[in-house]
DNA sequence: ACTTTGAGCTTACAACTGTAAGCCAATTTA
DNA sequence: TAAATTGGCTTACAGTTGTAAGCTCAAAGT
């Protein structure tokens, strides 16, 4: 095996160490390198060989996150063209992404409201692609204004998220009247934005 | 000065100096017992004569948060009566917290979604008091069935939180820009509830 | 007046942390 | 083939952590 083959395979092996430590019980944060290391296969210090610090790890796992994000936006894509119904299609998929990945989706959940600057602005910057993309469709389907259309995704992603760390907490049988209730939240901030969207927006 | 007065200062020192540590790059996950203890100025081992360990004080600062946060909602509920707004109202009492208490609304924000299952229910269980006392405005003012005042009261709540969030890594010339683009999403939010309000929720 | 109580202290220990220094051996390059 | 590079290792150190054991001494109880 190459040198380069090597090192990329032990590389993934620390990123995939430090995705399968986070738990409900265990943020980010309270990863230790030498815990990582362990989990790894590596000796502590051979951690610098990839990562200066635990940071630069982090923010690793947070693109990596967006690109599961990214792929999990391409499959409600397809779906919508198929199904029809933004909303609930949407609410769906996301819910399939959160219990499905939940290890995942708590480190966005976290780190968007972490202690590092930098992890809240990665955060950020995911769930902005995730809404730009939302607003796309809303604006293809309800043919409104462009900055409407981009408030409206953002409070919808902002209600999907929020039920999703909802359904973190909730038994398996609630899911479905979680989903349900975000359904009806979405729709009415659907037809509120669709009747009221001719009052202008202050600044 | 009795013995119980005493023992009441040195406990408030004790959670003052836990207030005090949390910043934008400190949770309260990363204080130690040693540090509070320091701050407060008391031995390590002392704070065992007040707390049985660190999620003992956590939890007793959400409850304090907490209390906070029920002190703010009567001063809101004063404000709209004289004022009549229910929502720009709101958010504008809900920002005067977010920046005059930074600190503890971050407490509120981290541990929603931190790694302590207590905490998260104690932080959940706040959080519905103060939309249950916005909901029960809602019903006031549009007649709707209690369980849609609620849920979109929930929603309300979302958004604003979230709002307080963004404030938080904002500079201060953007908190009403920040502020109207929540205004409008919660009218659009008030507005659909009351004219689709008639569709049933399903569970 | 005598005893009990308990907040706070000091000391101590074992566990863990991040990371510096430097060696080894295998791949890559010249 | 000889030299250079580098991923991984071992060892080592200094710092921090939580907390156990036990003392002191002033307030409270009798």
């Amino acid at each position: 095996m190459s040198r380069a083959q090597q090192k990329e395979r032990t590389r993934k092996a620390i990123i995939e160490a430090a995705f399968s430590q986070l738990s409900a019980e265990k943020s980010f944060a309270s990863l230790s390198l030498r815990e990582v290391a362990r989990e790894a296969g590596i000796a502590p210090t051979s951690f610098y060989r990839h990562f200066a610090d635990m940071d630069e790890l982090g923010l690793t796992l947070v693109d990596e996150a967006g690109l599961m994000l990214r792929q999990l936006m391409r499959q409600a894509r397809q779906r919508i063209e198929k199904n029809g119904s933004v909303i609930s299609t949407s609410i769906e998929t996301f819910m399939e992404f959160v219990t499905g990945n939940s290890n995942v989706f708590r480190l966005l959940l976290r780190e968007r409201s972490g202690t590092s600057a930098a992890f809240r602005a990665a955060v950020a910057r995911e769930i902005q692609h995730f809404s730009a993309e939302l607003a796309h469709y809303l604006r293809k389907e309800t043919a409104c204004p462009d900055d409407l259309a981009q408030l409206q995704a953002e409070a919808m992603v902002t209600l999907v998220f929020h039920t999703g760390a909802d359904a973190l907490d909730a038994p398996p049988e609630q899911y479905a009247k979680l989903s349900n209730r975000t359904i009806m939240q979405l729709r009415w901030l659907a037809h509120g934005a669709a009747s009221y969207g001719r009052h202008k927006l202050k600044d």
